[in-house]
RNA sequence: CGGGACGUGGCGCAGCUUGGCAGCGCGCAGCGUUCGGGACGCUGAGGUCGUGGGUUCAAAUCCCACCGUCCCGACCA
């Protein structure tokens, strides 16, 4: 059973000898109302309120959707958390908002913890805005935009840094230093893809805090001040989630670390060593590249005819002698925001776009095409090479740095050259860490064996500087009359996705299983026999008393088989589950069952809450 | 944006090749039997077959266009 429909306002309790239950829960859950909702910092829980099953909205589906492919995705829809409304749009229901509730309230909890200002901004910002810090051209399609009625134009918010940094605006003393604000609101983001249910997403909930500061080191304590309470945060969500030294993407700024939850659902790589503690998305990380022995001297480049090789391999295979791997060149070509630029990397390494980008500080990137570089190069791609060419910019990888006795491409289409000395023969303008590692590699800490894996983005903190306070103008007097701009940092963590980690990170064949802290539910009672007067009698004082020493419990009243109870109090993953029937409460026992290990014990009726956390 | 697949009651799907009453399982409603791991019987309710156009006496089925959704890739605070 499992579809229920929602009861209509007034509606009373289900049929039944139902009337004593009502009387003994009604001050109960009048208490509870008033007296769990506002939680302090440090609080022992965060208690929401009881459900009977039988009024509640709970559809679970009794088959696996199809079009489900990630765990998460597939659970929380067919537990009856979400709903897709359409794609990277979803409905929260009423599960899912409880455990987005606790999320939310852990989070403020902590942020509040270390000083946060709790603010909520608006969704729709004026395109001036926007202009105003250059990223209305900058964040290009991935930004919804709407034009009003006036023919103003307007975007949703993708974050806010503009908005806040206004606001900032109005501080004008270092006395009014530091600050810390957040606010937990719906971000909107054109992604072209979302996927995997709530993990990928056009329209989600993030709370996003900034800091404000007049020297680096007040950013610095309030970055690090972010490292621990995330790490707090994350802990009580019941993840394990790994903080990664990160790229800082389109955002700028320096400092970059995100939390990574380990999951295949994942879309980003990260690099872990297994001896040391280095652990870097793939977008950043290095390794120990073994050095290459190369000649002291070579003779001047020579041309030589290679008919046909379009590869590095096939260059390889057909010149063993001297075109190995790692003594070619690889010439890659890209159009970094419309300027034809030479990519050098060692023949054997890969290039890491994101790294490009980083170190460019391109916004638009993109491979050139075919026609593009025989236009300017004279060759297509497989005979490229930089020797010679000095009216393009050319970055090569630190890898290739000092490198002699090296084979590159001629730029005519079947030639190669050979006795490159990049130092002697190559106008590189710049040197930088351009190439991906690879699993197995050597840790540039201590040489240990990097590994690679799949994680979710369920956090991100970084130094923003003041490119936001100086476009927009907040600017403070330190104690001696000099203007500075306000120094930012911006603090993210995305909701919903965070739910779904949790799901990734915990949950089995049977279901999911919630950590303590964010489950909808702490306890469910499980009445077998609703026939039974004593059974549904002594659920309903159970029920009660637990509700009143603060659990949120979930009473199963629901006239259905075992079975269905038990597989779907699996499934919604509620961390205990007591069971009431009339076989062991003629003998004041019921069972209770921990989720996690599907452990069940026999305990007096009256001893419940001695088993609770 | 490129490649692939799909769109038929709430969910999962068949029917389309070869045009002719819109079906199955689950779920849902009522009654009865059952009741400690997703019961059973009987009786019911529920569908613009994604949308628009075309072909035809007749379209879920054939043709065209569009929309939507999922997967892979590109993309991505």
């Amino acid at each position: 059973m499992s579809v229920q429909a929602a009861p209509g306002p007034g509606r009373k309790a289900p049929r039944g000898p139902s009337c004593r239950s009502e009387a003994s829960l009604a001050p109960a859950r009048a208490r509870v109302a008033v007296g769990h909702w506002e939680v302090g910092h440090g609080a022992p829980r965060l208690a929401l309120r009881g459900m009977r099953w039988s009024q509640a909205f709970i559809p679970t589906l009794r088959d696996d959707p199809a079009n489900a492919e990630a765990a998460s995705h597939r659970l929380l829809l067919r537990a009856g958390f979400v709903r897709q409304l359409s794609a990277g749009h979803y409905s929260i229901l009423p599960l899912g908002q409880r455990v987005r509730l606790k999320i939310d309230r852990i989070i403020r909890d902590e942020i509040d913890g270390i000083g946060g200002q709790q603010f909520h901004l608006p969704a729709m910002h004026p395109a001036e805005l926007w202009k105003k810090s250059g990223r209305w051209e900058i964040m290009g399609d991935e930004m919804f935009r709407l034009t009003d009625r006036k023919g103003s134009e307007n975007a949703l918010g993708m974050t806010h840094e503009e908005v806040f940094a206004q606001l900032a605006s109005e501080i004008s003393s270092y006395k009014q230093l530091p600050q810390l604000w957040y606010q937990i609101q719906t971000k909107f983001r054109d992604e072209p893809r979302p996927k995997s249910g709530v993990l990928r997403v056009r329209e989600f909930t993030m709370k996003d805090s900034y800091s404000l500061d007049l020297t680096q080191d007040g950013l610095d304590a309030q970055f690090d001040r972010h490292h621990a309470a995330y790490q707090r945060i994350f802990g009580r969500f019941g993840v394990d989630a790994v903080d990664v030294e990160a790229s800082s993407g389109a955002m700028g700024g320096s400092d970059s670390i995100e939390f990574m939850v380990r999951s295949d659902a994942g879309e980003d790589w990260i690099v872990t060593c297994g001896t040391c503690d280095y652990r870097a998305n793939l977008e950043r990380a290095t390794s120990r590249v073994e050095v290459i022995d190369d000649p002291d001297m070579v003779p001047d480049t020579e041309r030589f005819a290679t008919p046909g090789i379009r590869t590095i391999a096939g260059l390889a295979d057909g010149f063993p002698e001297v075109a190995a791997p790692d003594r070619q060149i690889k010439t890659l070509v890209y159009l970094i925001d419309g300027t034809f630029t030479l990519v050098m990397m060692r023949g054997d390494h890969a290039l890491q776009e994101q790294k490009l980008q980083d170190v460019t500080g391109g916004i638009d990137i993109r491979p050139a095409q075919a026609d593009e570089i025989r236009e300017q190069l004279g060759a297509l791609p497989g005979s490229l090479g930089a020797v010679g060419v000095t009216e393009h910019p050319i970055i090569a990888d630190q890898a290739l740095a000092g490198r002699r006795g090296m084979v590159t491409g001629a730029n005519e289409d079947d030639w190669h050259l050979r006795n490159v000395d990049i130092e002697r023969d190559i106008a590189v303008g710049h040197w930088a860490d351009l190439r991906e590692v690879s699993a197995g590699e050597a840790c540039a800490v201590d040489g240990g064996e990097l590994e690679l894996w799949k994680g979710i983005e369920v956090g991100h903190i970084f130094k923003l500087g003041t490119k936001y306070s100086e476009v927009m103008g907040a600017i403070v007097q330190d104690e001696n009359g000099e203007s500075h701009p306000i120094i930012m940092g911006s603090y993210g963590i995305g909701l919903e996705r965070s739910m779904a980690a949790i799901v990734e990170a915990s949950h089995d064949d049977a279901g999911i299983i919630w950590p303590w802290e964010v489950a909808p539910y702490h306890v469910i009672v499980t009445l077998l026999r609703q026939q039974d007067d004593a059974v549904v009698a002594a659920g309903d004082r159970l029920y009660a008393d637990l509700t009143d020493a603060g659990y949120d419990v979930l009473l199963d009243d629901r006239d259905e088989r075992p079975g269905v109870k038990f597989a779907d109090a699996e499934l919604i993953g509620v961390p205990y589950r007591v069971t009431i029937g009339p076989r062991g409460l003629a003998s004041g026992l019921a069972e209770f069952t921990t989720r996690s290990t599907m452990e069940t014990i026999e305990i007096p009726l009256d001893a419940v809450s001695d088993h609770l956390p």
